[in-house]
DNA sequence: CATGAATGAGTGTTCATTCAT
DNA sequence: GATGAATGAACACTCATTCAT
């Protein structure tokens, strides 16, 4: 009974962390703004997380373990290289506009960590992009990627593309998104012509 | 003579707060700092700009500035709309990658400013934008950029890939990026199959 | 017993800004200063007070109080109106020379206030000359004081000339200073002449 | 010439000063704005005076010097005691209404003084105040002021009604406030009754 | 587990004064 | 005489963190 108690305060907490953080920024969010908007006192919230950063890392460590796992079980519904890479596409774009500011902080965020804090989250990262990796890779052995491309850089255009835009273009849904932007890696935007 | 003194004494500071702001972030960033690595006194920053703010504000007036005429002057060197919209994407990554912090803080800097300011940047940006715009319309124009699309949304996902490549993909030049991002919109990446 | 620790700092904290209110002025006063006349560091006495001029506030808020108390207190132990003026005249003494520094702040610091908190204590102090008001008006219906005087301005020239006298005449007690004021006003002092 | 503009410039100086003095207080003064209202540069200023307690000191001999020679002007228009002592009454309140903000700095200011210079002014004041001395000791000599009675005392109280009142009682002419005041040390106020 | 009063180093900013020109 | 850029000590205030209860 307690401990769901606890549980559910903790829960509390780091939604209205997330919240703060990326309304104002993890600078300009002060502890009191937290344990106010969490309706806990300052002193409680440090018997929880020891830091203001403490909040941050797990913030990022549980929005990275859940965009991992929401992007491995969304390609899992198809088989087709293509069709697994456009579903990934869709998969980023909504959990990006899913309204969890956790995902927003996480790529935003991370320049108000410390060394140490900030290390441990490149890697986290780095085991989300292999999954774009590995999907990259796969989708060139299938014959639907060109060979002799930077896949490193190519999966940084699309990720950089997808996360840009649900920034700077509001009211649109996911599969809208994910439409228009698979017509601009088909080729189907730019017509060939010269250059 | 002491013009040129305080001019000089003026970009230094500029140069600093920039470099800090880009390294730390603004809100992490003092105005001890700044003024130290400027070799200014504390109080002497404070005679060139009342506040913190007032720096990173000039620093973004600054760096759209140089970003606007930057763009124009490069695709005034093609008539063709598909070449000018080459030779844009060029431009823009060259100077994201001119190692001029303060374009790096045009893109990132924005959720320090408070409201006033914030509005202030935001129409430069608009106008920054507003040269992409024309550069999609015209390429419509002339055929080589399908009709029936959201130009709005196109633009964010360049400038969305283009920003973000800067940040994640590091040693290459402004014009391998650019030949490996055109291929990328010319549908030579992905490979006409099925879906 | 924490509580009265708490309160007993607040007090001494209290204690000292009048102190030094008193002795340096307002704006001549630093918090510092205040914190450490109170054993207090700096921040321990924002904790309490958000503002220097939050302090300023309640300690005249708190003396208004005291006055309103004490005069209402003093004129009930009488019914004549004359009488009862003059109970006025020496409990107002008493105050101004009990040596309560928040007195005096009451008197001479309302320029250091902002608007808002200006506004607030010339309510209150309206409130504690409402009282010197119904003496007055008392007194003239008792026929022991002239019709056809302008009462506010007599109230103003009586509490002038009380407040003055304890700034620039020492030495004396209540009593002693009530007696020769009444004196004056009885016009025991000036012989009638001609003019 | 050039001497000529030098006065005007210090005599613009001097009321800008007396005029934000009296609006601001000293302390919240700057001399910035004191040297934009005179029309100065900020380091002219110190060229004339070279602290700004310097022109607080100024504006009050200015001040004490003119309140002497008004006064002593005025008691010599009559030979009578009581008539002197109501020509000294009436001429005090008109300095105090004349509009002159160094008058009313002078009664104010004199906290933000330093040792040196508090000293000074006390003894300038203590010259004004024995003007009023030697008019109320006339007075006892000519029989029209009670012996035994504390003169020092009557002079603080004569004073503080005056200044007082002037601050808290606004839209009278000084003939108005001269009259009524007269009445009330006459005695004609407050009937004599009991008490 | 939870509290909230207390801390104190650190912040952005102010401003009387100086001084080279 | 006059300027205005520069100074730097001082200011009010903030806030993540601690700890006795």
């Amino acid at each position: 009974m307690t401990k769901k108690l606890a549980k559910e305060r903790s829960e509390r907490l780091l939604k209205a962390a997330a919240k703060l953080f990326r309304e104002k920024g993890f600078a300009l969010t002060t502890v009191r703004e937290i344990a106010a908007a969490a309706k806990i006192l300052p002193g409680s919230l440090h018997y929880r997380y020891p830091t203001k950063e403490a909040i941050l890392v797990k913030l990022m460590d549980d929005a990275l373990e859940r965009a991992t796992s929401v992007l491995r079980q969304a390609v899992g519904k198809a088989n087709d290289p293509a069709e697994r890479l456009k579903l990934a596409v869709k998969a980023h774009l909504e959990l990006l506009l899913s309204g969890d500011d956790s995902i927003y902080i996480l790529l935003y965020g991370w320049r108000s960590l410390g060394e140490a804090a900030s290390g441990r989250i490149e890697r986290l990262r780095t085991r989300y992009e292999a999954l774009w990796d590995s999907l990259l890779y796969e989708a060139v052995s299938a014959g639907c990627l060109s060979k002799n491309i930077d896949l490193k850089l190519i999966k940084q255009m699309v990720l950089g593309a997808l996360n840009w835009v649900v920034e700077h273009s509001s009211g649109l849904t996911p599969d809208e998104l994910t439409e228009t932007f698979w017509m601009l890696l088909s080729g189907e935007v730019i017509r060939k012509s010269q250059s």
